[in-house]
DNA sequence: CACATTGTTGCAAACAGTCGCAATAACCTA
DNA sequence: TAGGTTATTGCGACTGTTTGCAACAATGTG
């Protein structure tokens, strides 16, 4: 599935915000780099069409696009973000720290712990996207 | 509680590293700063005391201290890593995205996850420190 | 269609974190 | 206690990210 560039516009400017080449490109350029992009594949990109583009606009339209639910940012165990087109569900990830390999987790998984959370501590969980890091079977037997 | 010196040491040793008087340093400084100290904390901490001691060797001896469980990390929503002296059992944190408090979550409440993820999708999930980002209850009451 | 408003961009400088390498110094051994 | 081994440090350069500010340009209005 693509993104919606005119209806993304649309409710930009439904909120007082605007729709610009820069903001497009970028939105390209995650669409067509798929899923979990970090910022600097996306500069990469749009680079390539546009040189001028700023590193600094790409990282800012990159917190916009999130705050406008536009794209879901997901935090790494290493402590780098990268993004995604926000469509289907939330969903968390796996990560092997030794192959890389990552599977993804329905939010179902985690659902449970959330309403723990906030039965018992009386706080409420955002829900944006987590990525948790371990090992995998493959690499625990080869190590372990 | 304070960090004993001369056993940490001991058992860097024992291991074939050595102690030296910037990590001494440095463990001084996470003790006195109390929980959740930033690099850069530490940073200014032990270069208030010694000014030469370098950036990059905080940041390095973060890391061993951590490997060598002498220490441990919890990697904030925010992407940064704050560490404390390895104490007690290990605990995860839920932190309020308005007011900034902080819950301390045991790792038993996570340990049920965990337990799944292992069954369902072959996994084991490090049982590094976990923090999560929502609303605790008065934040909540007071914007909704 | 021209204009005014104000959200956005590009720039440059600051900041945070990482890396390779040569010099240093902690530790072990005799 | 002297000496050798090698873990560790400091330096400098570089990558990734953020911020203030002046110039620019996307929209709504007349």
């Amino acid at each position: 599935m693509s993104h919606d560039l005119d209806a993304i516009a649309a409710q930009l400017r439904r909120n007082g915000f605007r729709m610009t080449p820069q903001r497009q490109l970028i939105l390209d350029a995650i669409c067509e780099l798929g899923g979990h992009v970090t910022p600097e594949e996306v500069v990469q990109r749009v680079q390539a069409i546009t040189p001028a583009l700023n590193r600094a606009t790409v990282y800012r339209a990159l917190n916009f696009l999130v705050e406008q639910r536009i794209i879901t940012v997901t935090l790494l165990p290493d402590g780098k973000f990268v993004y995604e087109l926000a469509e289907g569900e939330p969903h968390h990830h796996l990560v092997c720290r030794a192959c890389g390999a990552s599977v993804q987790l329905p939010h179902a998984a985690l659902s449970e712990f959330y309403r723990l959370m906030e039965k018992q501590y009386d706080f409420r969980v955002d829900m944006t996207h987590i990525s948790f890091f371990g090992l995998c079977k493959n690499c625990r037997e080869g190590s372990a």
